[in-house]
DNA sequence: TTGCTACATGTTATGATATAACATATCAAG
DNA sequence: CTTGATATGTTATATCATAACATGTAGCAA
């Protein structure tokens, strides 16, 4: 949150109250929350009440890196790393809903040298992995 | 498509004509299309008419292996490997809209010694990568 | 044959996710 | 004080997906 907003002053964007709100409730969850759920939030805190208003707080936080999409859930987290643009993986726990998130440098890029040898030229890429924490395994056993 | 029918008889599968059909049309596009855009195809074939008809097909499909979601388009694509289960990874051309598969232990699966270190329990992953196919980033250029 | 079971399909309705389009407001720079 | 860029408000609708229940069909066993 500091970090969001030092970052924003920097590089001179606005961190409006809405889009402030938002990030605040991804961070505080720490987990993915579905759009929905989120505008209900800004509903209660009187920051909006249709659709767009989350959709457009969203578009803000992802484009500037402050939080990710999870494709496979339909819904989003707060960038857990205080960095700027980053090719980011995801460990979703289906048991208890958190996500883990880990960027790709910390991998090698594992599909450079694929991409390469086809020719295809990459410019955005999503990695993510579902199974269950330590917790959540340990629980199941 | 020939794979696809073998493989279901190997495995006592129930390849149906709609099954089948969905199939067909997935591997001649090549592309990801939508459940709906399959559905459309469905109704001109009079194989069905509502939405469940195209899930369930392609449920079977995916379920199976003979299709793959790609999370980041909402879409389908048929399997290019002729083999089981597998964690595909994906380029999705934005220009032409091809979609080409690599299977990731061809990639030396890069995530699990980050996942091992965490003690996350992967059960499936999704690698996407979208971008410009050979083609389409010369004509860009 | 009957009846049972498993599987597949048909049908209606609705839920869940996302965006287009246009109006209004705010604010800093010229 | 007006212009342009950015953000918000609002209505409507597009797009993606599934719940729930009814019906059909094929194989099998009594």
């Amino acid at each position: 949150m500091q970090h969001a907003r030092h970052a924003c002053a920097a590089q001179n964007l606005h961190l409006t109250p809405a889009r402030e709100f938002v990030l605040s409730v991804l961070l505080e969850e720490h987990r993915a929350m579905g759009a929905y759920e989120i505008l209900d939030r800004l509903k209660s805190a009187d920051l909006g009440s249709q659709p767009p208003i989350a959709y457009r707080a969203l578009e803000f936080l992802t484009a500037h890196g402050f939080a990710h999409k999870i494709e496979r859930l339909n819904a989003f987290v707060a960038c857990t790393h205080q960095h700027g643009s980053h090719t980011p993986a995801f460990f979703i726990c289906t048991g208890c809903g958190t996500v883990a998130e880990t960027a790709i440098p910390a991998l090698g890029d594992p599909i450079s040298p694929v991409a390469q040898s086809i020719g295809f030229h990459v410019a955005r890429m999503t990695l993510e992995a579902e199974g269950h924490c330590q917790n959540c395994h340990e629980a199941a056993q």
